[in-house]
Parts: C-alpha cells; sequence; structure tokens
DNA sequence: ACAAAAGTGTTTGGAGTACACCCATGA
DNA sequence: TCATGGGTGTACTCCAAACACTTTTGT
C-alpha cells in the first residue's frame, strides 16, 4: 500500500497567484457555489489542496497550479504557513472540504505559496466547472473569501512586493515575453506604487543588463511605436 | 474533552534560536543521548515540539523557548516550513520521537522560527536534564544533527541576515541593554560579514536616532573606556 | 494638423567609501 | 612609558531625483 495517492488531511497548500494585465496586479481565485438549506451561498477561495502522503510541499504547489492552469514551471515561493486553529472552524468551510475529499477534517495548517503567471497565457482552468477568474487586487478587500484567505491574500502580496523589491528580475514573470519599456515601468510602478519619471526609468533599465532590445517594435498602436525588448537571463 | 493538551503529531515548530558573544553568531542546540543496542549516540538537535491541538503556530514556538529558557517577549520570526516526506525518515528519529511522546508517529511538518536572544542574560535551561548549549554557527556544518536541522540552520541564517538587512533594529535584541559602539559595529561586521571602517561606521550609526548615549562609559577594561549606549525605540 | 505616447541629458544632493592621527586608561 | 582600543574630519565617487522638449505615427 503505498502513500502516493494518499492524502493528509492535515496539511495543505495554498496558491496566492498573480498576474499584470498592464494596469494592475490581480489575482486567481476559485469561485465556489454552496447550496444550503434554501440559499445558494457564494464565495471564493485561493487554489489549494492537501498535500499527498508522497508529497514535498514545493509539489503539491505546484501540483495545485499545473491541475489548475495546465502550465508548468512556473515561478513559485513559498512564503508562509497558517495555523491558527481557528481557521478552519467555519462550518461551511469545514462541511465543503468534507464534501470535495471525502475525508474527515480537523484541524489543517495550510503552507502558503505566491505564483506569478504570464496573463496573457491562454490559460486552461480544469476546475471541473467551478469558474476561476482574475480579480483586481484592489477588489480584494471588499470579497467574501473562505478560510482565512483574505489575510493570505494580504500577506502574499506584501512579501512578493518585497521579494520584487531584493530581485527584479522576477517582474519578467509577470510581462509578456516581448514587452515595452513602458510597460515594463507600468508593472514596476503598480507594485511599488510609485510613479517613476520616464527619463530616470529608462537610465535605470539600461543598467539592467539582462533588458535586450530586440529589432522590433510595437505595431498596431495608435501612435509612435516603441521598441520591444526581451529579458535574458544568460546576460548575468 | 479539550484540545488544550493534546497534542497534534503531525505538525511541530523548531526555532533557531541566535545569540552574540561579542565575537561570534551561536546557536543554541540541545544534545541528545540515545542508547542504542550497546552504543551510545550523541547528536543535537534543534529546540522544538509538535503543537497541541489549541494552539496557533506563533504561540507554540513561543512556549518552546519559554519552556526552554525561562524568559518571554522573545522575538521570534515564523521563517520556513519544511515537509519533505524524508525528513522524518531516519529511523532513529522517529524512535526518539515516539519514545518522547509517547504517540505514533508518521510524517512530521515543522514550521520554522529563528529567535533572537541576549547570550548575557543567565539562561534557565529546562530540558530536564539533557545539555542545552551555544555554539558557534561556524561549527554547526561539521556537526551530528537530527532530522533536517542542518538544513533548517542554514536556511535560518540566511533569513536572519536578510532581517538585520532591512530592520537593524533587530540588532539589538542580541547586544545587552548597554552597550558600546564597538560591540554593535562588531556585530553588524558578525552579520553582514564584513570589516566596517571605524569613522564611517560612528557616522552611520549617529543617523540611527534609536541609539542614544548614556551619561556613563565601561569600566575595568584595560584601555580607554568606551561610552555607553541604549536602543530606545521611541527615538522613531 | 493634431492627438498620443516615445524617446532623450544635465544638474544637484545625499550616502557610502577611503584614509591617519591623537586621546584616555590600566598595567 | 607603553600597549590597547577609543574617538574624530575631509575629500571623492556614485546613485537617485528633479526637470522639458522633440520625434514618430495613426487618424
Amino acid at each position: 500500500m503505498s502513500d502516493d495517492k494518499i492524502y493528509n488531511p492535515h496539511i495543505s497548500v495554498d496558491c496566492v497567484v498573480f498576474g499584470f494585465d498592464g494596469e494592475a496586479l490581480k489575482v486567481l481565485l476559485i469561485e465556489r457555489n454552496i447550496q444550503e438549506q434554501n440559499e445558494l451561498y457564494n464565495d471564493k477561495k485561493l487554489p489549494g489542496s492537501i498535500i499527498f502522503n508522497s508529497e514535498d510541499l514545493d509539489e503539491a504547489a505546484s501540483r495545485v497550479l499545473t491541475e489548475l492552469t495546465g502550465l508548468k514551471n512556473i515561478y513559485l515561493s513559498q512564503f508562509q504557513s497558517f495555523g491558527n486553529p481557528k481557521r478552519t472552524s467555519n462550518p461551511r468551510d469545514v462541511l465543503w472540504l468534507e464534501r470535495t475529499t471525502q475525508l474527515k477534517i480537523g484541524r489543517i495548517v495550510t503552507v502558503a505559496y505566491v505564483a506569478l503567471i504570464k496573463i496573457n497565457r491562454k490559460l486552461v482552468f480544469n476546475a471541473d466547472g467551478t469558474s476561476v477568474n482574475w480579480y483586481d487586487i484592489k477588489d480584494v478587500a471588499g470579497m467574501n473569501l473562505a478560510f482565512d484567505h483574505a489575510e493570505i491574500i494580504k500577506k502574499g502580496l506584501a512579501y512578493i512586493r518585497h521579494r520584487f523589491d531584493i530581485e527584479p528580475n522576477l517582474l519578467f514573470e509577470l510581462l509578456p515575453r516581448k514587452f515595452t519599456i513602458s510597460q515594463l515601468r507600468s508593472l514596476y510602478d503598480t507594485v511599488h506604487q510609485t510613479r517613476s519619471d520616464v527619463r530616470n526609468f529608462q537610465k535605470k533599465i539600461t543598467q539592467w543588463s539582462y533588458v535586450v532590445a530586440l529589432d522590433e517594435i510595437e505595431i498596431g498602436v495608435p501612435h509612435r511605436a516603441a521598441r520591444l525588448y526581451k529579458f535574458d537571463i544568460k546576460n548575468k
């Protein structure tokens, strides 16, 4: 009897998946529709799963993302674990879990990850019938979220902002493969909550050796077309 | 039947406790002596514990430290969870756990914390008979450590170094209440693995408004006595 | 021709780094 | 008086920030 597909109902992983649509930071959330007595209850939750017994934590997070999006090689980073005993005290959440997992659920400690994906990739959301959507970070505060997912998103956002600070490389996980300096600046300003000066920003970027100019420009824009760049990690 | 004192044998916390003796960074480790067949096996482990069912993770870590040192109000910060299924695969570790906890032990995910304490405080180590000691960070690599504790210490060290960078306040958790600028510089250089210029360091410190000079100087030193300073968070 | 965004240099202030000598104290 | 660490100032470099006009292209 192998542990391979046996769930461990004490530990889960949850992923705060960020994307950037050119304007705002977005998070991937899964819609939950719960039939209760004679009402339909509706809220949102983070993509996540309890772990398999044979699985390392990173593997479990990676599995969640692959199952959800069909993508491999997504940037993933563990940032915090949440274990307040009350986080699974809402009967609605426990019932829902027991129904979905077919397991008796007690207390669950969750290990939270952030993930970064290019929002333009056409995603195959395999969350069997339930709907998965991008939501603006700014709207999340006012939303109905399962478990302690509101807190997890808040912490995940703070974490990834800080990571971008010390590892600006990560910005390129959110941009299309070919991008303009304006797009990069817009993303940079969104995550840093700043409004950079155009000239100073150009100067900064030319010092990032891994941002390389292409012999291409934008097409189909109603104004002067901008030069396209790519990210090349090989350039140190 | 309350959950209060019921252990949850699936999740543990481990604390990487740092101290500074004026020369080097030290970690607190607990010695383990295991009688095996006709040999006595000896190694070291981090202070830690499986959690109670009623406990939040931070509470559990805090409990571990209070039980171990008798101190309250220790700086504590969760930094990473470790859940490789193989981390509890050494039969020696499992046996030891089952003997100490009187519970059937399977896979355990551990949530790791770093703690900072003033090494000069005379500590009451209550680890019933087993010996608890400070070890130089540099010597840890060559030591025999239980579970994956070698890895946890390495990650904890990297984490806290980074935290010191962005929150220099934390340095004062490791210094005596009254300290000299040399002591501070020595700690700073140990943490940053640098060798600061004395004059430039003084200049830097005078800009840290929360380091305030006292009307006192060192006593009993065989050379010119240095001025003493204290850390005062109230000064912004 | 006009609307809309692209692209481009110079100046200034603050922070970090390099560097050497005299001072106070105890033994 | 000597050995040991304490304490102090100046000059240079580099990076971040402020700031405005011309160019290109589609409509």
